[in-house]
DNA sequence: GTCGGTATTGGTAACGTTACCATACCTGTG
DNA sequence: CACAGGTATGGTAACGTTACCAATACCGAC
């Protein structure tokens, strides 16, 4: 029965523990640490201490001793109310564990600054790596040389002149196919939404979509692109600005997630205010999302699988932390894309 | 200009730092707290080695001083790959970023004993406080005298014999509410997707849903009750059995956003492979989802504010750690939710 | 009975940081 | 010019932990 005591009560130390259990401190950080020459009778009365005043290792002190890891991956995503990254971290976390490491989730907003913030806490709390998907902006807090040497890997987005591991999907193949599709239904105004591009998939999936439209000899239409999406509600009001143009686009490229939906709930919205369910453009969609199956217009989707992106990003992390030349030349890899086309 | 070392490189000290600028260490510590009695060419030089040496102050070696917090809140979700969850821990983010702290986030994946495994390692780091969506397990682990008296906030469900702080959906007004619109539409046979009971909301739901058949004198009948889905696919296959029934019922009222996406696949897969898109029941959805809107069969949403559920639950954290007592007796607090009506 | 070896236990120091105290300096006042 | 009162700086100890070493107890072998 613990004592209730004031608000200040602290977290048990070992010493107190030990004292409990009439042993030395040491005797209690063997039997936690295994037992390893320690009397059964003595760990079964250290055990019970420990179980009766609630005592849990300091974690923080642990790593202070020397050589001592901390055991914590630092993972930063730009949005975690967007389910792709929550899956993204989900792969990540999978891999730590399987290292035996746990991560620490930090969510910048795609505002540089936090992002900045947050890798410096990270390393002050003494990650023994980071795991970021960069918001786009100046990324000088990035450089490896600015993190103290605590490895670092880019995922879904690369940084320009950061020599670092990076993970990225192919967009620009992915971009290309879905809009060679489109192209091959016979569509010829095609519009874009997309990212700023500032940040690498908006740029890297605009470049694979005007490579289509280049080898059809088709020179992209300025007032068909929109890029400056950052939600849904942006994508919408583009979509909006699309579909009245003089000569609307027959089909459109979305460069991802949050503009497909903007784009399909501004749909939504011109059906359910009476206009039929046809002469909507067709639309191709970087990333899926839910019910894609059920939308009144034929969705198709290049799909990725996020938890894989968050798996490969962490084997990069820990092959480099694992590897006897820690400052060997950086890897990137792309990993493949699927088109699914919309089945009508 | 870093050397570029072996692989052991370490993070510098602030001894290294001290001695890079000169002075000792308590000067640099001083300025990196601000610089109060400092003179400013000697923190000019501090902020020089500073950078030089890409220093960051260790913030483990910082909170095992005496007095000192380690700025850290510890939360805990059962699925990061749900946005609703990722909502949450946005929520409890930004009420925590407002009083100076930071969240450190882990996945339980509804593993009680991961839940149990994550706590006991949050209090291993020091953080202040915890916000747990529990599993729904055993919960021995929760107990505030079994967490070194750091402060708990359990949000979204509750659970059995645990005086701790909660915060709550209305979740039984919800399930009447939007059962009573289906019973008012005429509806009697009304199958009920949702969580298993040992989940606090599963089992609220339930009985909003029980309630209001109960008040037009219909008891529920167990063939139309589908409640062990925990995920999409076991959703859509319960969806099945409801829909394969001789009397399929005429309405759903799906508990959660898993139910719905799986229940909605279902008909969706029915539709493709040629049945009409008339004659499958109206479907209530606890949660919503995005472009519930566009769906083949109209669909009532019961919808949260995820957000605010995580601002609530930090809200009422903050609330305790900053009590003078801090043992008072526990709150509870239960959130509306808003029926919003399929419009046709 | 003595010796080498092993099993068990405890003491000490160190990890990186900062609160506290002591010291040295500086400025203005009587 | 002495002295109070402030400003600036450094030394020391302590936070909780564990690696390392020292000490003790015990065992079997000679």
């Amino acid at each position: 029965m613990t004592s209730s005591m004031a608000p200040g009560t602290r977290q048990p130390t070992i010493k107190e523990v030990a004292a409990s259990a009439g042993v030395s401190p040491m005797t209690v950080s063997r039997t936690l640490a295994g037992g390893v020459n320690v009397r059964p009778d003595l760990q079964a009365k250290v055990l019970a201490a420990v179980k009766e005043l609630g005592y849990f290792r300091n974690e923080n002190a642990r790593s202070l001793r020397p050589g001592q890891a901390s055991g914590l991956i630092g993972v930063a995503i730009t949005n975690l109310g967007n389910p792709y990254y929550g899956n993204f971290a989900l792969g990540v976390e999978e891999v730590a564990a399987k290292h035996g490491k746990r991560i620490v989730l930090g969510n910048t907003g795609e505002d540089c600054g936090r992002e900045a913030q947050l890798v410096a806490d990270f390393i002050g709390r003494q990650v023994e790596g980071l795991v970021v998907v960069p918001s786009g902006g100046a990324a000088e807090h990035l450089r490896a040389d600015r993190l103290g040497d605590t490895p670092i890997v880019l995922a879904s987005r690369q940084v320009a002149g950061l020599d670092v591991d990076t993970v990225l999907l192919d967009d620009v193949g992915g971009a290309y196919q879905g809009t060679l599709s489109l192209l091959e239904s016979g569509h010829t105004r095609i519009g874009f939404l997309g990212n700023v591009p500032s940040v690498s998939t908006g740029q890297r999936r605009y470049i694979g979509y005007e490579k289509a439209l280049a080898e059809r000899g088709i020179s992209p239409d300025a007032r068909l692109i929109q890029r400056d999406q950052q939600d849904v509600e942006a994508a919408r009001s583009a979509m909006e600005r699309l579909l009245d143009l003089p000569d609307a686009p027959t089909a459109i490229f979305s460069a991802n997630n949050r503009n497909t939906i903007g784009a399909l709930k501004e749909i939504g919205r011109r059906i359910r205010s009476g206009a039929g369910a046809t002469g909507f453009p067709a639309i191709v969609s970087f990333d899926s999302f839910e019910l894609s199956e059920m939308m009144p217009v034929p969705v198709t989707v290049i799909d990725s699988d996020a938890r894989q992106l968050g798996r490969e990003a962490a084997e990069l992390l820990f092959a480099r932390l694992q590897a006897a030349d820690s400052h060997g030349p950086s890897r990137m890899i792309e990993l493949p894309v699927t088109v699914s086309m919309a089945d009508r």
